[in-house]
Parts: structure tokens; C-alpha cells; sequence
DNA sequence: ATGAAAGCGCTAACAT
DNA sequence: ATGTTAGCGCTTTCAT
């Protein structure tokens, strides 16, 4: 908003011109004379005429904006994932608008109505699950919507994730080739992404013939001193080894574990989920599940602007590959 | 973007009301009586109305959104800041844009450029600098602008940093007391930021009477693998402590030191400036100042929402308070 | 307290 | 190839 912004109409006088050939020019549209093209873009330069994106969303019913929705932007693995959105976005011309949400119900439905009243052409949407009153949000309007490392049992949604059943089940395997009690050490299990990883773990017992029991299951929240506070109740349960589902809580069990005098890993390894750096930080440093967040995001708008393009997808569920990662807290 | 989408004026026919009092309702203007507001409410629920932003952008010129250019969204330290601000904005009921620059100088030209063609409302500025092209694009607009950890020596801008001087003199007269040869490590130092640490350290230097030598001055880029690859030149420089300006930075040289068989903290110290959670992942974690980034951050959006409403600012320039937080990198 | 009407700055038919 | 003219959905005077 400057002091006294120009207008397409200023452009067009000046220029001596209509604003239709002056909307023309700046929309690459290729019915214009070379000659009144190039008047044109000098008159634009001079006046320094920047167009209105907000006169141009309301008449073309576009906005070159999208909404993600994130349940923390701080955290580092959403913000890996929302770098990917944005650079991709950035690459089609769209501009995002970050809403966080801290996977909070309310906040949700509250964030993804502001979302939808600004006519955000599209949503990309990340959280550990997808709750009805989300759904019933999105499904009303006709904007679409991809979910990004965010599991929809429904498949009602694109979306973009890796297998996490298959890579826990890796995972579990691998401990379980010379452990007899596994750990599993995740978030809150009603979240989808959770089960998954539960149903991985339970089949990699199954393989290894182990069997299942609650006593190794271990429901905490997502943060390092989470995992500090759990280590002796894991050390307890006579595991000697863990799955644990994401990072900042694999740091506080290694070094609550390290702190309660175990050497890792021949006393306990460990394996945990997002291969970020701070599993490089530790001593030592922490095996993991590899996957390939930057592109989640990446992928998740390229699909986006499929779905805005109206083109024709392939395939709306995505499954990106993973692996693993051995480092130092396995043998 | 509905179906088909329910106006302003499907509200007004349905109520028997005008669309300048549906309006009237929705701006919570209180020149409404009583029953005309209940009717007018009831048929906005029923319709399931949402007023479009983008026409009340144009109409109003305000967009209730703010841009935030940062450098990298997936850096913890900026990331944190993006949270306070974020958290602020949207208790003033603002969206945020966020645009990532790399600072790169032609990007954030071109994502500020793009910002005010949104008709943000206002502009947060995360950088290491601010470039004469970006300070230029900012001035012939009438938007708003504040930095947030970002020095600006012309105080042309308002910013929220905390006292970067201060807070290197002090984390090195810390070394210095037990060390003869403290080095000096951090990113470019043609950024202001590190030209302020860099006057700490040498300030520092001064008052434990050891005298200043580029030998001990390490210019390198903020990553661990950075700190890893500049750990043994350190070493071999003599020095028996560091500052560190970032953190990753720290806590790859002092596991590239521990991978060198040095001691810590008894062969070696090191103080760090961001005290991110990664500095208490390290064994040993790692001693560091202490800054208040998410109060940064919303702060300066605070501060933001006062510019955007012409409220008269005291000081345009907040400097927040830090600390040094010792931990085990340090006697 | 409420309504009528004029824009906001642009795009998109439709004409020419 | 270029111009004319309706809107887009809302806010905001200005009347009443």
C-alpha cells in the first residue's frame, strides 16, 4: 500500500491504452502488439506499478495462496516438511500462509475456516490424525486439500506419507534380531500415525516370534524430557532394546538411559523415526528410520497444484520410500 | 471457495435486511438494534456464511495479514521466532505469509516485492542484514516494517533483537578467565550480527588484557558439519576455548574436538549463543547464552500490530534481556 | 437504526 | 489487436 498507489488505471492512461491491454500485458497474454506490449512494460517500469494481488484474487477468484496447517512450525520435523511446501510453492508462483495449530482440535477447525475464508486456493494439512470436524470442514468447501506426513485411514484425502507400518516393522526387526524385549515408545497411540507404527511392531514380534505384551508398550508425549523421564521405567520393564517413534524423544531416552549407567548400545539399542540432525548431535549417535521429509512436503504441492490445475491424478495416495539408518545405538 | 458460494447479499435477502447491515453485523458495528443483530446472526448460521476476505481486503484495504520473510524455516532459530510471531498474530487475528529467502539478496527482494503486491499489512524481517535493495524496496512503501533478530545499524527499521555485544563480551570474559587464547567462531562477518559479536569478543579481550589476533577468528558457514570440518584448525590454533555464534556450528566442534581426544570441558571450553535444545542433546551439553527467541519474535509482531494501528511507539528499537546459562562445556 | 449506492483494482467476456 | 463493460463480494459514505 503505498502513499498513493498506482493503478492498472494510471498504467493505461499513461500509456494511452486501455486497462483490458494493460491486464493483457502483465498476464502474458499473447494477443498484444510488440509495440504496445513494450510501451506498456516501459510506462509499468516507470510508474513502478505493482498489481493488486488482492483486486486480481476477488475478479479471477484466485489467489496464488495456499494454507498449511501445522501443528508446530518450531518443531523440526514440520518445519522440514513445510520448507519442501514452500519451495514448491514459491516454484508455482504461490505464497502460504502458516497456521499452527498445535494438533489442537479447536484450533483446527479454527485455523482451517480462517484459511478457507481467505480464499486460499488450496491446503496442504499436516497433524497426527484428521478429526471428523476437519472433514466436515474441508468437504463442504471445494478447496483442495493434501495431507502431508498425516495419515487418513479414510483416504478421503491426497496425501503423501511414507509406509510407517513397513518401516517400524523394519525397524522392530532389526532389534529384535538380537533382542528378546522390544520397546515401543511413541506418542499418543489414538493417533493414526501411532497405530500404524504399533501394527508394524506387532508384526515384526510375529516374525521374530516374540510375543506381544503391554508391558513394552509405552504411551508418552513428543519431547526430550519425556524421553528422560521414561527411561527408568523402560529400563525396568527389562527391555534391552526400543522402537521409538520420533527423535527429541529418542534423545532424552538415550540420555536417560546413558545417565542410569547403561552403555549403548551393547546394554540397549535404540532406534528411533525421523533420521533428523540431532541424531547425528548425540554420543552416540542414534540409528534410524530414514524418510524423506523435505520431499513429503515437496511432493504434497506439487500434487496441490495438481489438484488446483484440475489435472488428472494418477494416484492420490503417494507412498515416498524409506530406509534405515544404522548408526550408533545399535550393534 | 464453496460450490457455489454464499454472499453478502444471499444473507441480506434471506434476513430482510439490507447488505450494509449483514455488514454492519459482521464488523460487530453496534448500530444495530438488538433484533435485527439476532436475525441476521441466525441466518448467517444457517446459510453457514463466511464473509470473503479477499473483497474485504479490497474494500477495506486491510488483508489482516502480515508477510514474514525469513531465511530458512527449517532452522531451528528462526523457526522459534516464526512461532512467537505467529502465536501473536494470530491473537490480533493476523495471518501469516511466510517466505523463505535463503538470504539471498535477489530472493528477498522478490519475496518482499511479492508481499506488498498481497497488501500485507505489515512486514517482519528475519535476516543476518538488510541488503540496500530490500531497505529501498521497504522505503518507497507505506507497510510497515519490523526486524526481528536482524541488526539494522541505521535504526531505519523497528527491531527486537537483544544486545549482541553484551552478550559475546560477556560469554568471553567467561572464558577468558580461565583461558589465555578464547577463538572466535561464527558465520560471515560481514553480516552486522556477527560484527557485533565480533566487537563483544574483541571488548572482552580487552578488559582480561589478552591481546586480539585474526588467528584466533574462524569465519565459517552455521552448520554442524562445518563445526566438524573447522574443529582440528581450532585446535591447532592453540586456543583452549571458543564463542561460538550458532549453534549447530558449536555442537559440531565440540564433537569434532571429542572425536580429536580432547577433553571437555577440561581441555577446552566452549560457550555457544542460542541455547536451542540441541545444546542439551550434546554430552556434554553445551553452555551457551541465553535469548529469548520466541519473545523476539513476538514482540516484534506486537510491535508490528501497534505500526499497522498508528498507535504512537516509545522506542522503536527493543533490546530484550539475555543470560548465560552454564553448562557443561564450561569449568 | 437502516438502506442506497459508489467504489476498491482488477479480470473476463463481449464487441469491434 | 484493442476497447468497453460488467461484475468479483465487500466496506463505507451519505441519506433517511
Amino acid at each position: 500500500m503505498e502513499e498513493t498507489a498506482i493503478t492498472i488505471y494510471d498504467v493505461a492512461r499513461e500509456a494511452n491504452v486501455s486497462m483490458a491491454t494493460v491486464s493483457r500485458v502483465v498476464n502474458g497474454n499473447p494477443n498484444v502488439r510488440e509495440a504496445t506490449r513494450a510501451k506498456v512494460l516501459e510506462v509499468i517500469d516507470r510508474l513502478d506499478y505493482r498489481p493488486n494481488a488482492v483486486a486480481r484474487g476477488l475478479a479471477s477468484k484466485k489467489t496464488t495462496t495456499i494454507g498449511v496447517v501445522i501443528p508446530d512450525i518450531s518443531d523440526t520435523y514440520f518445519a522440514t516438511l513445510a520448507r519442501g511446501i514452500d519451495d514448491i510453492a514459491t516454484m508455482y508462483k504461490y505464497n502460504a500462509i502458516i497456521a499452527n495449530s498445535d494438533s489442537d482440535d479447536k484450533k483446527e477447525v479454527h485455523v482451517v475456516n480462517n484459511l478457507l475464508a481467505k480464499q486460499v486456493d488450496g491446503v496442504i494439512f499436516m497433524g497426527n490424525r484428521i478429526t471428523d470436524s476437519v472433514r466436515a470442514e474441508f468437504s463442504r468447501s471445494r478447496t483442495p486439500v493434501v495431507l502431508a506426513g498425516t495419515v487418513d485411514g479414510d483416504e478421503q484425502f491426497a496425501s503423501v506419507n511414507i509406509d510407517y507400518v513397513s518401516a517400524s516393522r523394519e525397524a522392530v526387526n532389526q532389534l529384535a534380531k538380537s533382542n528378546k524385549k522390544v520397546a515401543f515408545l511413541s506418542g499418543p497411540l489414538v493417533d493414526e500415525i501411532n497405530g500404524q507404527r504399533l501394527a508394524g511392531y506387532k508384526e515384526a514380534l510375529k516374525e521374530n516370534k516374540l510375543k506381544y505384551t503391554e508391558a513394552l508398550i509405552f504411551e508418552s508425549k513428543y519431547s526430550y524430557e519425556d524421553g528422560i523421564a521414561i527411561a527408568e521405567r523402560i529400563k525396568n520393564s527389562g527391555a534391552t532394546a526400543a522402537y521409538v517413534a520420533n527423535d527429541e524423544l529418542a534423545v532424552g531416552l538415550l540420555n536417560g538411559l546413558l545417565d542410569l549407567g547403561l552403555e549403548i548400545p551393547e546394554d540397549f539399542e535404540i532406534i528411533t523415526s525421523n533420521n533428523s540432525p540431532v541424531t547425528n548431535y548425540t554420543r552416540p549417535s542414534i540409528s534410524s528410520i530414514e524418510q524423506p521429509l523435505y520431499d513429503i512436503g515437496a511432493v504434497a504441492m506439487r500434487l496441490l497444484t495438481k489438484l488446483m490445475g484440475k489435472e488428472e491424478i494418477e494416484e492420490k495416495t503417494v507412498i515416498l520410500p524409506h530406509g534405515i539408518v544404522e548408526k550408533n545405538t545399535t550393534k
